[in-house]
DNA sequence: ATCAGGGCTGAACCGAGGTTCATTTCTTGA
DNA sequence: TCAAGAAATGAACCTCGGTTCAGCCCTGAT
């Protein structure tokens, strides 16, 4: 045996893996999923195209791994904000503006993450992660309801709607207010807060 | 001069045009834009791939006159609910009913229609009816605030967040219950315009 | 210093799908 | 019925983007 992988080549192979997930997951944030073409990601990530397939199978691998890596990260800090454990309207209200806050820092990428259809294969993780984060809403709801502090509605349906409110808001290609500032992105996720708190307490709750 | 076009060729064009725009929006309504490929919509219309761009000069142009056509006859029927002369909780709470059935009488149509992007040239269309129909709730809420029978809060944001949450309840890729008959769709609609009407209305016309 | 063998390169390949155009078919006025 | 020209045809073309692979380069054990 001549040739062995010392623990520096396997640091050198995995830094390597690193920057060209890193290329990619930034030409998302910046022109979504058509930005990232494997010879785009190659050149950004300062390596040959061919290069990208020793790391991926394919590009939809390397995709979902993108989908898969910051919407674990997402996903895990708004069920920790969700499931902390304060009274449910105020829990609600948490997590729609730590996700909504999140969501500004990086539209683009969230939108990709979020709304933008992919192609099948990478469709299975979005839909997973987007899932799961109405799953976060549902559990709030459905504890707010059980509680009776909240009125009674599918906490289902409901959840779905506070993830379609503050993504169209927010995010949406309708989205009011894109990129004006700071000042703007403040008002916009009080009034979007207001707006699912609202939608979810029926009132009984007026002094958030 | 030897040929010349009389009335009966000019309807057996425009017949045929029909034909093919029909069979386009057939398509996408099955199976969103990416069923509608020239070729598939030649077939179903029973027509050569070239004669479709004698009617149209691109691909592009073919899709943005199926979404105008369409959204215009949507956006309208919406608008005649929205704007009569109910009280603004009575005619939002029409307004959403009468869209959410209608989308649901044709799931796929409307979320290609409303949701799922297109190349830039059909989005500029696409985006026009989005901004038409989030203007019809916008102009209620507004109504609603001034005279006093709703809450304040941005009519513009809260109108992006009406549209988000049915369309994302109704049609969306995380809808609950897709395709479980008519009793669960009506269940649907019904939870979606409570959410949305209390939302706007926050329990200042709990009567709804 | 040497060389075995894995990693990297990037030009070429390939399939998908929109567009074109030489040819054929059909319609109309004479 | 015939000629002129519009309309339809559909196979070939072109572009775009993902994927491949033969050859080069670099690593690391000797």
């Amino acid at each position: 045996m001549v040739y062995q992988r010392t623990e520096r080549g396997e640091r050198r192979l995995a830094d390597k893996r690193a920057r060209i997930l890193r290329a990619a997951r930034d030409l998302v944030a910046e022109g979504g999923w058509p930005a990232a073409q494997v010879d785009n990601v190659a050149a950004r990530a300062g390596v040959a195209t061919g290069t990208v397939y020793r790391h991926w199978s394919s590009k939809a691998d390397l995709c979902a791994e993108i989908v898969a890596t910051v919407s674990a990260r997402e996903v895990g800090i708004v069920r920790a904000v969700a499931d902390a454990g304060e009274p449910p309207a105020e829990r609600l209200a948490a997590a729609i503006r730590t996700f909504a806050d999140r969501a500004l820092r990086g539209r683009r990428l969230a939108y990709a993450l979020i709304a933008e259809p992919v192609d099948p294969e990478v469709e299975a993780t979005r839909l997973q992660y987007r899932a799961e984060l109405a799953h976060c809403f549902e559990r709030i709801l459905r504890e707010g309801i059980m509680r009776g502090v909240f009125p009674r509605l599918d906490p289902a349906v409901a959840a779905a709607c506070i993830v379609g409110a503050f993504m169209e808001a927010l995010i949406g290609p309708l989205a009011p207010a894109r990129g004006t500032g700071p000042r703007a992105d403040r008002h916009l996720v009080e009034q979007i807060t207001r707006f699912c708190l609202r939608a979810s307490t029926g009132g009984m709750e007026e002094g958030a």
